[in-house]
DNA sequence: TGACTGACGTCAGTCACAGACATCATCTCG
DNA sequence: CGAGATGATGTCTGTGACTGACGTCAGTCA
């Protein structure tokens, strides 16, 4: 006989959610989440540090992705090229499985934009991250910033395709198309850093 | 004899930046801003639409120098070159004598993440602005989106840059050199993109 | 068996924000 | 010149996000 249901994060999650999916972000209490699974507000904010926190469960798993593809690029690559290591290992997270749900999940988000701001700021650290990750192989401070920060960019501009109603493309694909556009892109700068 | 002291909004503003500078964002209250100044806390949201905003009080000046730089663009610019046209006009709006006001705002924003958040949504949304522009133009979607967050992350880090003890150079300056490094980097994106 | 721990509930409090309504100097127009 | 419109403000009141303090109790382990 158990005490509580196992699982809580989990279910907290699930059900926020649907609520937030069906009735909209704000007009969804804490209290509502909790309650739908047999738990309280306090238990909601044990484990979720604030309400929108609990959209970005498990997040770290995929900063853990990414810099093991960054861990498992060449020595020689480039930094463009290492990101792009990133983001191929940072895209197996996404299966297209997962499309429906992570379709519905963006919905929700861009819906709020005090979701939409947890999101980038999210994203943002993550880019943090992988620049540290550069760093520490020896690329210099201000090309490890913006090969990260690009890569974040394009991450969500792939991402952003790959939920897109029709699309069929893995979100490795894209990624690797967005970041190719992005080469091609900066490579028509004529006029600008063509030392 | 006048009912109320003019200029609220800027009077808010500039209590609030003190009060968060000494007493941190999070341990002022809004009521105490409000305060300061001789008002009330519902005036103080009458103003502005939370308590992050009075720090991002005239962001839409930048926005406009961006596109007013985007507009002037020569026809036949790259959409990197477009983008670049925007980074300097948008840097007229940072002139050197306002680098100790922005050090001190800047620093009050890295110590909090709700204003981290709030400063990452604003540039995004500039961003978007940007790429609505250039779209306007005739660039594609995905080259226009990428151009514009990709000016986003390089106003970003020069924006940092000026802003560091000791920097002297201008911000327009920076700029362009975040941006050249931005169009060196890719460019060594040797496996990636060379269609 | 008894202390300990971990996950939860209860209670009370603070503060960000919002709606409704009153106030009153200034402005407008007949 | 006087009545009503206007606009910025104050007052009052409510909701919901979050927090600290404390109590509870099943399972664990010495």
């Amino acid at each position: 006989m158990v005490r509580w249901e196992p699982g809580a994060p989990e279910r907290l999650q699930k059900a926020a959610l649907e609520l937030f999916a069906t009735r909209g972000f704000e007009q969804t209490t804490a209290t509502e989440i909790a309650q739908s699974v047999g738990l309280t507000e306090r238990t909601f904010f044990r484990h979720f540090s604030d309400k929108r926190e609990v959209l970005f469960y498990g997040q770290q798993l995929l900063v853990e992705a990414f810099l093991a593809g960054v861990a498992g690029a060449p020595p020689d690559a480039s930094p463009i090229e290492i990101v792009a290591a990133g983001l191929e290992s940072a895209a197996t997270f996404f299966p297209d499985e997962n499309r429906t749900h992570s379709r519905t999940r963006q919905a929700v988000i861009d819906e709020n934009p005090a979701l939409q701001e947890r999101e980038l700021h999210k994203l943002a650290t993550i880019g943090t991250t992988i620049a540290d990750a550069l760093r520490a192989r020896g690329v210099d401070e201000l090309a490890a910033t913006l090969a990260a920060q690009s890569g974040m960019t394009v991450f969500g501009i792939a991402f952003t395709r790959w939920i897109r109603e029709g699309e069929t493309r893995s979100l490795a694909g894209i990624a690797a198309d967005v970041l190719g556009e992005l080469v091609t892109l900066t490579g028509k700068a004529t006029r600008i850093g063509d030392a």
